[in-house]
DNA sequence: CCAGTTACGCTACGGGTCGTAGCGTAAGGC
DNA sequence: GCCTTACGCTACGACCCGTAGCGTAACTGG
C-alpha cells in the first residue's frame, strides 16, 4: 500500500526503486530519532538514504506526507491477543497505544502531523487513512469479541453501533495520547487498569450509599 | 503573569512596554489564524505588531514560547458555572473544551507545541503551567462540587486522590481533542451527552441479563 | 537637570532550508 | 534497439533564522 499519490499516469518506462523507497522511509525514522520534527529536513533524510534530495520530492509533496507513511507502518504491529475478558482485551489495547507512543519517532511525529493536518483536508485524509484506521482496528476487534462473549449487547442499528464504537474510540486513544504526550507521564499497567476500571464501571457506579446517581442516566446500559 | 523568562535581571532604565507587549501577542494570535502554524514566522508578528524583530527575541526565545504564552491567555475565559449535577458539569466541561478546540488559533497551535514539547523540557513546564493547569482547575472544580453533593465519594488519601484526578482529567480532555483534531468530527451537545453517560455510568454498567460483569471490578465505586 | 541604564527601531549579515530546473545517465517495457 | 520514465547531480532564487551593531528613546536615581 505504497499511497506515494504523487503522479504515476501511465506505465513503461524505468520503474521506481522500491529499495530506495525503503530506504528513504526507514533514514526517515532514523532522522525523527535523531533530529525530532522540527529539525528533521529533506536534505538530511536524503542524505541519510543514500538518494538525491530531487528524488524525495518526486513521491512525496513534502515533509508532511513523508513522515506520514514513515510512521504509518509502524502502526501495523498493532495485534490483540484475545485475553478472555473485555478488560483485559482494554488494558492490552490501551498497552499497545502506549508502547508505541514510547519510540521517539511516533512521539514527536504524531501530533506534529495531527497539528499540521488541521489546516491540510488531503493530510487529514492520509492520517486518517493510513495511522487511525489502523488503531481503530483494534478497538472494533475488542469490541466483537465483547459482544461474543456477552460482555456487551449487540446493538442492532449499524449507525447507532458505529456512532458508540467512535466514542469510545476517541476515548482510549485520546486518553493516552493525552496521558503520554500532554501529561508526559507514564502509561504503565498500573494506569492502564485504573483507567480500564474507569471506561467499565464509570464514575458515578455504587458512589456511596446515601447519593442518587446521575439524574439523566435514562438507560444505563451503553449499547455498543 | 508575564512570564518572559527571557532575561530581566535589574531594574532601573527604560522599562518595556506592555502595549507592544499586547500588540505582539495579539499579532501572534491573529498570524495564527491566518496562516497556521507552520507558516507563521517571527517576522510576520512583527510586522504586524508594528515592533522591530529583535524586540521579539528580546522577550521570547522563539516561535514556540511565543505561542503559548498568545494562546494560553485564551484559556482564562474556561469558567464552569454551577449546573446542579455532576453529569451536567462534565457536560459543561467537554463543550468548553471543545469551544476553544473550534477556534482556528488553538486548534492549529496547541497540537503543535505539545509535539514540540516532546524533545523540550522547559517547553513542557511552560506549557503545563500556563494551558495544561488552567484546563485542570475545571475538573477539580466540578470535583469538588460532585462531592459536596454527594455524587462521589471523599478520597481520605491525597495522593490517591489525586492520581484519580488525573486521570479523569486525561479521560476528558484527551477524549475531546482525540475527537475534534485527530477524528476531526463536530463536538457538539449530542456527543457531549453521550461522552458524558460513557464516563459516568461505563461501558459494563447493566450489560443485559445472562453476562458477567467485568471480572476485575474489585471495587466498583470509582474513589475520587 | 544630568548621568546611568535599559528598551527600542533599524539595517545588515552569514547560515540554513526550501522547492525547482536542467542536464546527462541508468533501467525497464515493447 | 527505441521509447519512456526514474535517478543523481548541480545550481539557483527565495525565504526565514537569529544576531550584531548602532543611534535614539524612555525611565530612574542622585
Amino acid at each position: 500500500m505504497p499511497s506515494h499519490r504523487l503522479t504515476r499516469p501511465t506505465r513503461s518506462g524505468r520503474p521506481r526503486s522500491a529499495a530506495a523507497d525503503a530506504a528513504i522511509l526507514e533514514a526517515t525514522r532514523a532522522s525523527l530519532v535523531d533530529l525530532g520534527w522540527s529539525k528533521l529536513t529533506m536534505g538530511d533524510v536524503a542524505s541519510r538514504a543514500g538518494v538525491a534530495k530531487t528524488t524525495l520530492y518526486r513521491r512525496w509533496a513534502g515533509k508532511n506526507e513523508l513522515v506520514v507513511d514513515a510512521v504509518a507502518v509502524l502502526f501495523d504491529e498493532l495485534e490483540l491477543p484475545d485475553l478472555g475478558s473485555l478488560a483485559a482485551d482494554v488494558e492490552a489495547v490501551v498497552l499497545q497505544f502506549a508502547a508505541l507512543l514510547e519510540r521517539p519517532e511516533t512521539r514527536t511525529a504524531l501530533m506534529a502531523v495531527v497539528a499540521e493536518s488541521t489546516r491540510d483536508e488531503a493530510l487529514r485524509d492520509r492520517i486518517r487513512n493510513s495511522i487511525v484506521a489502523r488503531q481503530k482496528r483494534l478497538v472494533l476487534q475488542g469490541r466483537e469479541r465483547a459482544q461474543r462473549r456477552g460482555e456487551l449487547p449487540v446493538e442492532p442499528d449499524g449507525e447507532v453501533a458505529a456512532r458508540t464504537a467512535d466514542l469510545i474510540f476517541d476515548v482510549i486513544a485520546g486518553a493516552v495520547v493525552h496521558r503520554a504526550l500532554v501529561s508526559a507521564e507514564p502509561v504503565d499497567t498500573d494506569w492502564a487498569r485504573r483507567f480500564t476500571l474507569l471506561l467499565l464501571s464509570g464514575l458515578g457506579s455504587a458512589p456511596r450509599p446515601g447519593s442518587a446517581p446521575a439524574e439523566r442516566a435514562q438507560k444505563p446500559g451503553g449499547s455498543v
